[in-house]
RNA sequence: GGGCGGUUAGCUCAGUUGGUUAGAGUACUUGCUUGACAUGCAAGGGGUCACUGGUUCAAAUCCAGUACCGCCCACCA
């Protein structure tokens, strides 16, 4: 015995963080981009610079872990690209509140001053997650590690943007935009959502100015109507026809304003007539311009009313609404008010509602930069998976709006442009020295930053070092595979795809997997501010329930605290649930499943290594002799290669959980309850060496195929386990590590039909027996006799060459054929044959026959609906040849059973 | 309002182009400390595949509709 001899449980907690720091140091992660070999890439979706770890990336970067180690012990040039977002809102609301909390606001600071703080505040907390993300196992080669705002990718960052202006596709403009008022920035339309709310609709009473009557309006906002500029109502409206032309008197304000015929307002809703207030609503902003309106703001950037607004100046917007309806309502103007269901438009990032504001703005004119995308994915060049979000991304691409990319915040990149004292424009890459224009000198730089996705389209050739032609763009740009959510389909996908075919003339990506969500069982989407979500941390390195503060309403069942499950365990729990873009309903119980696992292979592999011995070589299976094989060996070797062909087709269609499934049922299944099983006795019979040295050298040569195959799934346990396997089984590498060696490929001369119909059949006796045993709850230290009736000469040469194997996996002693049959004996039915359990002084007559029982009925109702089919005229005449024949075998086989069954029935019931 | 996805065992989920006795893990019941593993072994119970109709010799699977759940988009003020 040389080999060491392995813990009897699996900690992972004395594994994970060994081979992460060899791997590190022996500088496998990193994509070397002189390699003469294939390429594989793949960009980390840059997480923001002040992230932390949750479940979704742990399931999003196990994906891309698992794709990245697959391909590289495949034998790619592989290249995990990691870096981080500047996330501008995001970080500038943090750091704004951290400063806050010591009574500053960024304006007391100054623009230098705060962001000096944006940085100190990067410098700390920046890249936490990365330093989780290590523990995940996952392979990112570190030292390309990017930021969006380093110096490199803010030029790629200004080199973009110079050449859309140029291009004419950057514009500036007076837009009625989305503000929040609370993060003081304009947002893109895709960083509002809409939240359904419960709201009123009031109707308003507009006197007309020549004292003819009046108007009623419906809104709800009733606080704009001191910007309205206008009343609209349906040109073919019979009810308001004739008033088009007229004046009303706006109340409270007293202006006058035209009601005009637009098509815009729905007789269908409301009164029919609809106020127009240009500079506080999207639609009407629309109206305004086709009718030359003037556009009246009523509330400043604050949400807070202005000088427009009269004696409600000062006022908050929603203090202001209740005032106004309360004028009103004085006035005996207010007349309806009826509860609706209104879309309140939201900040995704303070929750404030959004104001469309009428101000001046940087966009990006898209269509012409959408069409070539919408092409490459049509065509193909560019695969989802799952496809159907193909859809999705066309439906906003061929409806695509423009960007507003200017954001009033200081934490980004400052828009490259700069404004003389005659309001001239100049757009350049450097501080320019004058106005392109009139030369002025005195030049000021635009005080807005880009979005922050306008450094992150950029991604995929930005962090290769695009704009310069580098040996890394060379080497590993396009990527290969994208591996995000589909909820920033629009936000980033869509636009890298863009932004790539623009400056690269090239795809980014070839195939873009969108995972599913993480939920609680609930349903509910994790999240921490839900205090739904474990900190991934505590899963993998365990956490005692008294540590556990980082949340304030954390879900009580991890108050108690959860075990040190591992990486592994999780990972593979992850992937084994995860189907193709489906959701997952996520409970820290299910990682149970992947830590069973995790330890049934340590004990597997334990038990293997266990039974080496120094003095004994195992051979290569190369070097056994076909004719030394047994039964057991070619059956576990073809299911190999069978499990190896259908992970590789698997990993190829993006359907991670069937590879999981088929290495999980091979490994535990397969290998351990019966290869395993059936070998014992040839690893103990130390009577004949040469066989046990067979035994023992296929068993390794087999666990040397599962840790290769798991580790992209499971990368700690199997880098240990494979450290520990006899370094004849290593092929040479320049370190030393399972991640140099290559991935299986499948040998499919050793798939072996015939021998698994042997192997079938040698399952289904055992089966039988242990069933009848089960049923008959025999202690397994009694053994009982078999006896085989009615197999046929080969059956029998089979079940007497393996008869061992009966014997010891079913607890049998003897074994026979033909004998006579006690009459006291259970029996059950397999291919036609009688298996006869004489258990006289064992069985229980009444558990028999209630066993027997139940099994011909079960077959009895099968064999009815069989019937029934193959007596129907159109299924043999309209059904394909062999599926008829399969059902008419199937129908005999059934009916040989039953009646088998049946007898042995009828002789219990003789007594 | 439009679009997309979902509804299969108590729970979490598979089920590729229609033809299996509808599966896995977990939970449950029973028997086992069987010379790797009790985080284990063996056996068992549990499903009218949401509902209704249609296509077909044949539907969990294809089509239409209904109900419920979820997501996305949209200017009904």
């Amino acid at each position: 015995m040389g080999f060491k001899e392995l813990d009897k449980v699996y900690d992972p907690t004395k594994v994970e963080d060994k081979w992460y720091t060899y791997w590190e140091e022996h500088k496998l992660f990193h994509g070397d981009e002189t390699s003469k070999k294939k390429h594989y890439s793949i960009v980390i979706p840059p997480p923001n610079v002040t992230g932390m770890l949750t479940m979704g990336h742990i399931l999003n970067n196990t994906i891309q872990d698992l794709l990245i180690r697959w391909k590289k012990m495949q034998g790619y040039e592989t290249l995990w690209m990691p870096g981080t977002d500047h996330a501008g809102i995001a970080t500038q609301n943090k750091v704004e509140a951290a400063i806050a909390e010591e009574g500053l606001d960024r304006h007391m600071l100054g623009r230098e001053k705060f962001l000096e703080r944006v940085w100190e505040w990067k410098e700390k907390y920046g890249g936490i997650i990365f330093k989780q993300l290590r523990h995940l196992g996952a392979a990112c080669d570190w030292d390309r590690e990017c930021f969006t705002m380093d110096e490199n990718l803010s030029f790629a960052v200004k080199k973009v943007f110079v050449s859309l202006y140029d291009k004419g596709l950057i514009y500036r403009g007076r837009r009625l935009i989305n503000w929040c008022p609370k993060c003081y920035t304009a947002l893109a339309d895709e960083e509002v959502d809409n939240v359904e709310t419960e709201g009123k609709f009031w109707d308003l009473a507009y006197p007309l100015a020549d004292g003819s009557g009046e108007i009623i309006v419906s809104t709800t906002r009733p606080e704009t109507m001191l910007g309205d500029t206008a009343v609209a109502v349906h040109p073919e409206d019979e009810r308001y026809k004739a008033m088009i032309g007229k004046k009303v008197r706006l109340p409270l304000i007293g202006r006058e304003i035209p009601i005009i015929g637009d098509e815009h307002a729905d007789p269908e809703l409301g009164s029919g007539a609809v106020k127009i207030t240009p500079a506080h609503d999207f639609n009407d902003f629309e109206v305004g311009h086709r009718h030359n309106l003037e556009q009246i703001s009523v509330i400043d950037a604050h949400g807070k009313m202005n000088e427009n607004a009269g004696h409600y100046n000062g006022l908050d917007r929603f203090e202001a609404r209740k005032k106004i309806l309360a004028d009103l309502e004085n006035l005996k103007l207010l007349r309806g008010e009826r509860n609706k269901t209104v879309a309140i438009p939201k900040c995704y990032r303070s929750g404030d509602i959004v104001e469309p504001h009428l101000s001046d703005q940087w966009f990006v004119k898209m269509e012409p930069l959408a069409k070539p995308a919408i092409k490459v994915v049509r065509e193909g060049q560019i695969k989802f998976h799952p496809k159907h979000w193909e859809e999705t991304y066309f439906h906003w691409m061929e409806n695509i709006r423009d960007w507003c990319i200017s954001r009033q915040i200081w934490w980004g990149h400052r828009i490259p442009a700069w404004y003389c004292e005659h309001g001239h424009v100049t757009v350049s890459i450097d501080e320019p020295k004058a106005c392109v224009e009139c030369g002025s000198t005195n030049l000021e730089q635009e005080q807005d930053v880009l979005d922050t996705w306008f450094s992150s389209w950029l991604w995929p050739f930005s962090t290769l070092g695009w704009p310069d032609d580098t040996a890394d763009l060379k080497k590993f740009f396009p990527t290969d595979t994208l591996a995000t959510g589909p909820d920033i389909i629009f936000f980033w996908v869509a636009r890298m795809i863009m932004a790539s075919l623009e400056f690269m003339d090239d795809i980014p990506f070839k195939d873009v997997y969108f995972n599913g969500m993480i939920r609680d069982l609930s349903g509910k989407k994790m999240s921490k501010s839900l205090g739904n979500s474990p900190d991934p941390l505590w899963l993998i390195n365990g956490v005692d329930g008294k540590d556990i503060t980082a949340f304030s309403k954390v879900n009580p069942s991890y108050k108690k605290g959860v075990p040190a499950y591992g990486a592994d365990a999780i990972r593979l729990t992850m992937v084994y649930l995860t189907p193709l873009g489906g959701d997952i309903k996520f409970d820290h119980t299910l990682i149970e499943l992947g830590q069973k696992f995790t330890n049934k292979l340590w004990n597997a592999s334990r038990f293997v290594l266990m039974n080496l011995d120094e003095d004994q070589p195992v051979l290569l299976l190369k070097d056994i002799p076909e004719s030394n094989l047994e039964m057991a060996d070619k059956w576990i070797l073809s299911r190999l290669n069978r499990a190896i062909i259908e992970i590789e087709k698997s990993l190829h269609d993006f359907r991670m959980n069937d590879a999981t499934h088929a290495l999980y049922s091979f490994i535990w299944t397969e290998y351990c309850d019966w290869y395993i099983e059936l070998i014992k006795s040839r690893l103990y019979d130390s009577e004949n060496p040469e066989k046990q040295q067979v035994a023992r050298s296929v068993a390794v040569y087999i666990l040397d195929n599962i840790v290769r195959l798991l580790h992209p799934f499971m990368p700690f346990i199997t880098e240990e386990l494979w450290q520990n396997l006899p370094d004849v089984l290593h092929q040479e590498s320049d370190v030393k590590s399972i991640m140099s060696q290559p991935y299986p490929k499948a040998e499919t001369e050793r798939i072996d039909a015939s021998v698994e119909k042997d192997m079938t059949l040698l399952q289904q006796i055992i089966g039988a027996i242990r069933n009848i045993r089960g049923e008959m709850n025999v202690p397994p230290a009694k053994e009982a006799d078999l006896i085989v009736l009615g197999a046929s000469k080969a059956k029998q040469a089979l079940i007497k060459s393996s008869s061992h194997s009966i014997q010891k996996l079913a607890r049998v002693s003897h074994i026979t054929f033909d004998n006579e049959r006690p009459k006291l004996s259970a029996t059950a039915v397999v291919q036609g044959m009688d298996i006869v359990v004489p258990l006289a002084e064992l069985i229980d007559i009444e558990v028999e026959k209630s066993r027997l029982s139940k099994e011909i009925e079960r077959i009895d109702k099968q064999l009815a609906g069989l019937s029934k089919k193959l007596s129907n005229r159109d299924f043999i005449a309209r059904a394909p040849k062999d599926v008829i024949d399969k059902e008419k075998e199937k129908q005999e086989n059934w009916q040989t059973s039953l009646k088998k069954l049946e007898e042995n029935l009828q002789l219990l019931l003789q007594d």
